[in-house]
DNA sequence: CCCGGGAGG
DNA sequence: CCCTCCCGG
């Protein structure tokens, strides 16, 4: 019996992923045909929690039933643990897996290898991090544009601040020095307060916020939201914006713009759980005519 | 026996201030030479640390001591407490007494009556204090010169940070706004850090602090310091300058200028303990020829 | 009246 | 992984 559970689990979470766990499943092919479309880029961002013990199996199993909904082309995932990262590798197979490490807790990048194919990946360590965190990187060809991607956890909690910044500008540090060529998408759990972006001068040149460039939409503002989120069994209300995507444009050619920003996770599980304590980021991008283009037309 | 009991400890206290428990006499009258000459203003600012139950009465009796053997002219006390001040008033008699408040814990000043003659006294609120703290002011008369005496205990803790800069601000428009005929002495428990005061863009204009006036002495720098003060049970070795005293010189007439500045309460009591977990500030001044008439002699 | 860590809201 | 309070170092 304990064979057949283990089969029967097993079934079920790649059912979440592979599908008859969606009723609308129309959307779900507009979806599908939108992440198709070659000049089309979907870019998943989720810090999915893995030091939270409770309901494991059936937040993977949520996770993968997003994960399976909307296929994104790059999912950058933050506190992987290993049993996580065995299942998911488990089921999802069309995906090339990268990761910070192999133990503890750490950031993951999933590129779906069809659409997005990996040239050359990179850890870069953070000199002074106290928590164990790193960026990762992945330099990748996607419809024959060069692209960056990034991603990182950064130091946690308010007393991180000094640290997280450090880290922060390290980021941004590797994103102007990636070749003027690449596009360069971070995104990532920046556990950043307004204030402390403010204490830096701002965004640098050639930066940019992507929720900001979308108009500050309210609904996708806050990432961290323990008004609604308990899982943490926090009373006080407190939303705060901690995932968030940097992009800095290419130099020539065609430009990436991001179209829309959807935060995923929202519903709780059937065991009144959610599937992180943090929403995930669902960002559309798509590739347009570069600015020289559009002025000389 | 209880009555006897009484006596005897008010015997001692009074023994304490009065005399008859220092052994270097010689010393003492120096010092009360040097206060008593007529251009020689002496002045005592102390944190005695009055919320601090333990060892009061050994503590009082060390403190009656030092105003004993110093007989500062001008005494700046912060973090009174009724009892203490019932027990100082019973003991000296040849001082004036301004107290900031009646109950709680609260700022006084203590005035040899035939040095200093006090014209007005003031009690300035600080409006958005969370803890009770206020600025106390005496115009005097001091052999003929118009002197203003300020106090305060500025708001406590790092924490406090805002408010204290607040108060401090408050504390320098006061001293800017004193008759400039007047020369206006702030002694007090200022509870700054360095870089709070650089932040405020360093000392007005025409306030000095004393004890950069004197070339920062090493030896009176730290005011509160638990790698030789363990009253409050800290570890970690800690110094800071919180006691501070601030100068505005007349805009004419004879100039008041600090001669020499020595910290006070270094010694343990019998009963192990410090009277209060910071030094107190003893400070002589002197008042000589006006800027103006030596360059003019 | 320092600092950091742990508990509880 | 919020905040505040309390305690110990």
């Amino acid at each position: 019996t304990k064979c057949t559970q283990t089969i029967q689990s097993s079934f079920s979470l790649h059912q979440a992923y592979w599908g008859k766990s969606f009723t609308d499943q129309s959307a779900d092919e507009q979806k599908t045909q939108a992440s198709a479309r070659s000049n089309h880029l979907t870019v998943l961002s989720w810090n999915i929690d893995g030091l939270d013990d409770e309901n494991v199996r059936d937040r993977v199993k949520g996770l993968l039933s997003h994960l399976g909904k909307y296929r994104a082309d790059v999912v950058l995932l933050q506190e992987l643990v290993p049993p996580c990262v065995k299942i998911l590798k488990n089921v999802i197979k069309d995906d090339q897996f990268l990761e910070g490490s192999e133990d503890g807790y750490f950031c993951g990048i999933l590129l779906r290898k069809e659409r997005v194919q990996c040239i050359q990946s990179n850890i870069v360590k953070y000199p002074t991090t106290e928590q164990g965190r790193n960026l990762l990187i992945a330099n990748v060809s996607f419809s024959g544009h060069p692209l960056c991607i990034m991603t990182s956890h950064l130091e946690s909690c308010k007393t991180g601040s000094q640290e997280r910044l450090n880290q922060l500008w390290r980021v941004w540090k590797w994103m102007k020095e990636t070749p003027e060529d690449h596009t360069v998408i971070f995104g990532g759990d920046t556990n950043l307060r307004d204030w402390e972006v403010k204490k830096l001068g701002g965004l640098p040149d050639g930066i940019s916020d992507v929720w900001e460039m979308l108009g500050q939409p309210e609904e996708s503002r806050y990432t961290w939201d323990t008004s609604i989120n308990d899982n943490n069994d926090i009373p006080n209300p407190i939303r705060l914006r901690f995932d968030r995507l940097f992009l800095k444009g290419a130099a020539n050619g065609a430009q990436l713009r991001p179209e829309s920003m959807t935060l995923i996770g929202l519903e709780k599980l059937k065991c009144d759980y959610f599937i992180s304590d943090h929403w995930g980021i669902l960002c559309t991008f798509k590739y347009g005519e570069s600015e020289e283009q559009c002025v000389t037309d």
